[in-house]
DNA sequence: ATTTCCCTCCCCAGAAATAGCGGGGCCCGT
DNA sequence: ACGGGCCCCGCTATTTCTGGGGAGGGAAAT
């Protein structure tokens, strides 16, 4: 079994393409012998990716109607950091109600457990497996493959983000201590004025700070600036 | 081999306290045949907190330094989803490389593996092992453990994250729909003129969502309200 | 059914940010 | 020893943002 467990993740770290990680969703479907596998990004912003064993249909439906604002396994995803069964949330509420139902009549399954995965830049996206099953056995399940699925789940989104965008990392590293000083501070909620008084300095000597930094990020403004340099890690919260 | 990973996962499991995890840095260490092994939180605007086997001595250091700031190993995870191999960092550039002679000399070893940690409301994490070896048995070394230390970085940042505060989901969740358009644009780099044409409201209307969310974040201003937006995972990019 | 939140719009005065100009000194690498 | 980057300071002008008001309609939840 763990043999097995090093193999998809060997053929998941071999994935050169994502129609291969298509071609994951359905081994690992069949392998846990489940009735759905799914990796899906749940980013607004960027281009949405999944690669699962849905029916068009359903994953239809869902896109169109925006499913994923009131889902509560998104919504339970994105408050916990640990993997999620479907059982533990809340399902109360008119809107999930419907939803549920809905789920469950297009064969996703009465059970299921989601993981969270969170990357660089905001970056959220789930891996989540669903059946049909009893709680009990879905609860031996779940406790019995929870590591397997934490490990497929980080090598399915590393693999993910390398066929996504190229990395913009070059951007960073090109401030200077002062700007990232100036920059934290003004981050930090302090206005110029009081920013230049805690380093001890001018309120114009940190304006041509803010000014170098925000001309080196080729942001807009001063929040733009701050919003960029806290995204590309140059400064932290 | 593995039978003790379980034993370990299952030990961190019933941690109770944050002494526990304090003991499970030492038992990892001495499991994995490592100098050292670190957890600690990234996140100064939560309370920090660290679990780790390093002297006070050189702990005192990078705290009153404020090293985590120019930290070549803090910024690489800050940018990266899959484990860090502080090999592969950058560490040109003055004060990485002054850093660097400092940390080794206070012990901590020229090789590491670094594995970033990212949680609800922009919580950041890191689980680092290092050691003084050669880069061929520290290559050997990562491959052979890297799913095991993954494992190990994700349980016991969900015991940190249990032992930590209460659970502030209340603050995110509570930003409505327009406040994340109106956030969301300003972090983009557009002035109000812009963002309020772009979603098609007056600019008084997109100052009211501003206000809005600025007051529901405890923001002191525009700026702060987007970092904070921002870090907490509200908004992205 | 009432409250509560969200969305939308308007005015105004004062504070802050942007965009220019100018100056000097330090340290580093070529 | 030179340019270049970093660090520090002064001034002015214009544009933009901030922080208080107030007001109405609609959707959703209790």
């Amino acid at each position: 079994m763990n043999g097995k467990l090093e193999t998809l993740i060997a053929r998941l770290q071999e994935a050169s393409s994502r129609a291969d990680l298509q071609d994951a969703v359905f081994l690992l479907r069949d392998h846990y012998d489940v009735d759905h596998v799914v990796y899906h990004s749940v980013n607004q912003s960027e281009e949405p990716y999944a690669a699962l064993t849905y029916g068009e249909d359903w994953v239809g439906r869902y896109i169109e109607k925006d499913y994923a604002r009131i889902d509560p396994v998104v919504q339970g995803c994105y408050q916990r950091f640990h993997p999620v069964n479907w059982k533990q949330l809340d399902w109360s509420g008119k809107s999930a109600r419907s939803f549920l139902g809905e789920a469950i009549s297009a064969g996703v399954g009465n059970q299921g457990l989601s993981v969270p995965i969170r990357g660089p830049n905001g970056q959220f996206a789930m891996f989540t497996v669903s059946a049909k099953a009893g709680d009990d056995s879905w609860q031996r399940f779940t406790s019995d493959h929870l590591s397997d699925l934490l490990l497929v789940s980080h090598f399915m989104n590393q693999k993910a983000l390398e066929f996504g965008g190229p990395d913009d990392r070059t951007l960073g590293r090109q401030l200077s201590p002062r700007e990232v000083d100036a920059l934290s501070l003004l981050a930090n909620g302090q206005s110029r004025g009081q920013a230049s008084e805690t380093l001890g300095i001018s309120e114009h000597t940190l304006r041509v700070y803010i000014e170098a930094a925000r001309l080196k990020l080729g942001a807009q403004n001063t929040t733009h600036a701050v919003a960029l340099a806290l995204s590309h890690g140059l400064i932290i919260l």
